[in-house]
DNA sequence: AGACTAAATAGCCATATGGCTATTTAGTTT
DNA sequence: AAACTAAATAGCCATATGGCTATTTAGTCT
């Protein structure tokens, strides 16, 4: 039950949704989420904590980047989002923020000056 | 996006999916639900108002008692519990659940005396 | 109408959540 | 080693959650 339970509170919130679903077509790194997201840097590593947690991501280091990304071997996770896919790909939300990642350029985004 | 996720909200927590399964199962009371799941009555019933909320579920009169049932027509629900049905299914919180349901006794349990 | 009963609601409490800012940690580069 | 930068953590706050007890509501039966 635990771990299902991990699972589904994982995915009880939208902008965890909204994550999941741009790891879906690469991976990413903190900054790059919260941008896409509009929250901040500590938020978007607390949810990806959450989904961490549950099993459903994890990261690499990509010399300056920690890269997340969905993770292959959680089959409950993966069966449970193929079934949300078809209800999560019309939402508007989803469809920006998708748009939005086109467009993100990580090195400028991230580059303190 | 709303009403996706007051269905992943409402599946969000342990004795919700529970009495889901009971439902599967028949149509039930609120006290035969308390019993089975060894929580209150006013606790199942916010449960089952957080799952009407959400459409999974409805009610109706039966003299003494309110039934609530799995509705049909919600598909996102349902195509969401058909992908737990096999996590689920394996989990012995559910198993015992449905064991302790064929020993119910509605008016034994629920009359007051 | 009055007695009765299941279910809903109100209100309390402890804990969890999700946002934020400020700070610390850990890895990279020169 | 020192400077730098992404990400993690700590700690604050307002709100949500899920249990409970006590009470109210609504439907049933004589």
């Amino acid at each position: 039950m635990k771990e299902l339970e991990k699972i589904i509170k994982a995915l009880a919130d939208r902008n965890r949704l909204r994550i999941i679903k741009l790891l879906e077509k690469r991976k990413l790194c903190v900054c790059e989420i919260a941008f896409i997201l509009g929250i901040t840097q500590p938020s978007v590593s607390r949810h990806l904590k959450k989904l961490s947690n549950a099993a459903m991501i994890d990261s690499e280091q990509d010399c300056f980047w920690t890269n997340y990304y969905l993770r292959k071997d959680n089959l409950t996770s993966r069966a449970l989002l193929t079934c949300l896919n078809k209800h999560l790909n019309k939402q508007s939300v989803i469809k920006h923020d998708l748009e939005k990642l086109k467009k993100v350029n990580r090195t400028r985004l991230c580059c303190k000056r």
